[in-house]
DNA sequence: TCCATATTTAAACATTAGTCAAAATATTAA
DNA sequence: TTAATATTTTGACTAATGTTTAAATATGGA
């Protein structure tokens, strides 16, 4: 992964309204959710969710889909994994055991 | 995690020269690099970098100790486990056996 | 004490991001 | 075809972000 796609990722991630509608697409699973769905669940209004669907998008962290006259919105759980891979990548040059998201190296010495 | 937390972590690593910081860092280990160290290895001016530097302390993905004249900054791998958790939680409501950021679901149908 | 090194702070400036209101596009149903 | 629903686009406005230069603070050694 290239750090510009990091980058672009974890900026689509990094506001409230966008990390909860990709927090929604990735609980609802490869299925996905309509916009309007996302927008009253979250209460956004639908032009601002649409500004924000784009940004994720753009940045590959979403698939879309046309769905009769609704546009079906799902997570890339491939987009995700090569993130969180990137951010981990070669985590204290590997020389700790656990070295993974769920217990990434021990806690720094006091 | 809060929201709001996880929204102040992912901006600070939405920026190139934080992410640069923040992957060295995680590559260093619990030891940490001096902020001279940083700022030499990606070519950042001084300013620049501990302009950086104060994002992700305030985020809390970084922590900073003193020694000597030297600032040492090391990544707070706890705050990282708990991002990633974050974005990972309740992944496909549990429905799918390999939910965990190396494999986090199957790719959505095509 | 005085100087050099290491790091942070402050101020000014240009750029970018988010919100809202209004209009535009697309699809379905009557 | 007309009306209704679903979604996107546009433009205007305000606020936040990142860079640079210069000065300030702190530590260690001569």
């Amino acid at each position: 992964m290239e750090i510009t796609s990091a980058v672009v990722a974890l900026a689509a991630l990094a506001q409230e309204t966008r990390l909860s509608v990709y927090r929604m697409l990735v609980e609802a699973g490869p299925d996905g959710l309509a916009a309007g769905r996302l927008a009253d669940g979250l209460s956004v209004a639908p032009a601002s969710l649409s500004f924000h669907l784009k940004e994720l998008l753009h940045a590959g962290l979403v698939h879309s889909r046309q769905d009769g006259r609704y546009v079906i919105y799902s997570a890339n759980y491939e987009a995700m994994n090569a993130l969180l891979g990137y951010l981990t990548e070669n985590c204290c040059r590997g020389t700790t055991a656990a070295c993974l998201p769920t217990a990434c190296c021990e806690p720094a010495n006091p």
